[in-house]
DNA sequence: TAGCGACCAGAAAGCGGTTTCCCAACTAGC
DNA sequence: GCTAGTTGGGAAACCGCTTTCTGGTCGCTA
């Protein structure tokens, strides 16, 4: 592209080292046997023009573009930039590149902007979408080939890579009912989000595993002052007896606990608080925030290896759910003796 | 692209709608004057084939592609984050979509990536390009139009869109001055980094404006980690008299912090400790984080003004530099009186 | 009424590659 | 020595659009 003044083409490298342009393309992709005299020349002549090939006018007769896109609510979320990173240097080394859209939460822009960077690219990665599930569906089988991320669509035909949340958040339920935790608040998340949906599933099974538990559910969202936000609905779960929160994400957590650690209340003696995700501030959190951790760069592999199997025409591949792996850290601990 | 079966084509839609082709293009593009009638049985067509027009098709003949590319050291940092998100959203008014391409702090490789990414694309942004000077240079020549942020380029023909690295460690050191330290401790960041270089010119001239103040540059680097681990470094120093620290960015401030605070040093009583970025998490630290501000979104939107103007033929616009502004939160505090 | 622009739609020429198709030359077989 | 089979390279078609160029209509002026 652009405004290189002319910029050399095949028919330049193919006059130049005297051969025809069906030479030049076979050296250029070694598709046949070509005398190694004209090899030869066709590559001196590359190297003395400095040519290199059109992406576009490839793309055109190939009808490939060694492009994909991946869409995505809020590129601020480190769960997607992990995803975004691993995604991209696994499609690297494939030849392959990024394109990036997004969506700014706006549920109704999502599928004319996933059609749209469909369009431009080999394939499509959904990082989460936000939209009605029947409209997912019709949307996925347009735009083939797509791997969704971090949404469940059972029976459909596209591998979904995403966190079994609803195992993460029983796990993070048990750790806390083994601290003696029985009264746990959950900060809730952004309510278009599928993942916040099977968080909720997840606080269903955990409440169904321990009729001894209670868990109240509070608003929050997905930043860091959705959390510091809801200090005060947390707070009142608090005194109406909860003795741990969790969030519904690490910057959920970590908004939260500057709240409290503002107010006087000190984390995790007079609360505890977990998180989920693992981003890399988690650990560096005062005190360490226990969390779930999400291998956010391999779930990005993953998600390039699905669709390089869908570009090169392989199968669909089966999903994966990541486990969650519990961290335990300082922002946990077992309730105290008795509340005063 | 991509394989849907037959894809319909301009064709298809100006037989079904008994036009030509060039009709078809005319309406779509809204070029000439076409007759209100063809407009309406073109359009027709499009709706009930579902027509989309190749945008690969398309950016062969008019040689733009409506994208950009983005490369960048490293796209955990939050600074970068900040800067796509910026520029992503900025792009996308104007139908432009954003490419990434992460060198992972891979020098040799930098040049290799941005030639191909500027191929794919009609234009390029080189963040915080690591290479040296001189194949910067050569390189700027070749793919303009380009616009680089974070390092500055005396004199070449390209807009560079920075933040004033020198007069932010001026402002620091000036704020820490106020404040009674006198000896001050330095957290550098990566080697090849321009901005690294303008802050300790920053240092330089600060030392020179301030005549009673010394400052020890130790080791550090870009992370969370990097920060944590330069906690023994930054003791040394402390012990020898500094009561202040000035890291590279943010995250290298609160990997420290976290350091400090599990060994028993209170940030500020015992010592000061600014960053630089303010990323979201700098206002959720404890304490909070004295940090220079940096307008990431909007550094991301004037390189897209500057990229769309050179794309569309127009002038290098000027350069930019942006003063951060000086946030005081709690991690900064006046001197003790005396060290006992 | 003849003549001249203005206007509009279709045919066709690209954009820069890849690939098919075909022919020339060369090898091998009888 | 002649034909069948191989091999390698060039001409040309094609990918799906945009745009120029051409030709036919219409309306207006002289």
């Amino acid at each position: 592209m652009g405004q290189r003044s002319r910029a050399t083409t095949i028919a330049d490298v193919a006059a130049h080292a005297g051969v025809s342009q069906a030479s030049v393309s076979r050296v250029l992709n070694g598709r046949a046997s070509v005398d190694p005299e004209i090899v030869q020349r066709v590559r001196a002549s590359i190297a003395e023009l400095g040519y290199r090939p059109s992406p576009t006018a490839r793309s055109l007769v190939n009808g490939r573009n060694n492009t994909v896109a991946m869409v995505v609510p809020d590129l601020e979320n480190p769960l997607f930039q992990g995803i975004l990173k691993g995604l991209s240097l696994a499609a690297a080394r494939d030849g392959y590149r990024v394109l990036v859209a997004d969506t700014a939460e706006n549920v109704d822009d999502e599928q004319e902007i996933a059609l749209e960077a469909r369009q431009r690219c080999d394939a499509l990665v959904l990082c989460a979408p936000r939209m009605p599930e029947a409209e997912l569906r019709a949307l996925v089988e347009q735009v083939s080939p797509v791997v969704i991320v971090n949404r469940p669509l059972p029976g459909a035909e596209v591998p979904v890579v995403g966190v079994d949340y609803v195992r993460g958040i029983r796990d993070l339920v048990d750790h806390l009912h083994d601290l003696g935790h029985r009264r746990i608040a959950y900060v809730s998340g952004p309510p278009t989000s599928a993942s916040n949906a099977e968080r909720r599933r997840g606080v269903a099974e955990a409440l169904a595993a321990h009729p001894d538990v209670r868990i109240d559910e509070v608003p929050g969202g997905s930043r860091l002052d959705d959390g510091y936000a809801a200090s005060d609905a947390v707070l009142a779960a608090h005194r109406d007896g909860c003795t741990a929160v969790i969030a519904f994400n690490d910057l959920v957590a970590l908004g939260l606990m500057t709240r409290l650690h503002e107010l006087g209340v000190e984390v995790p003696r007079d609360l505890s608080i977990a998180g989920f995700d693992d981003v890399p501030m988690a650990g560096f959190a005062t005190p360490r925030l226990t969390s779930m951790s999400v291998p956010r760069g391999e779930i990005g592999e993953q998600v390039w290896h699905r669709l390089r199997t869908l570009i090169e025409g392989g199968p669909v591949e089966h999903s994966v759910l990541y486990g969650p792996r519990l961290e335990v850290r300082g922002s946990t601990a077992a309730i105290a003796a008795v509340r005063a």
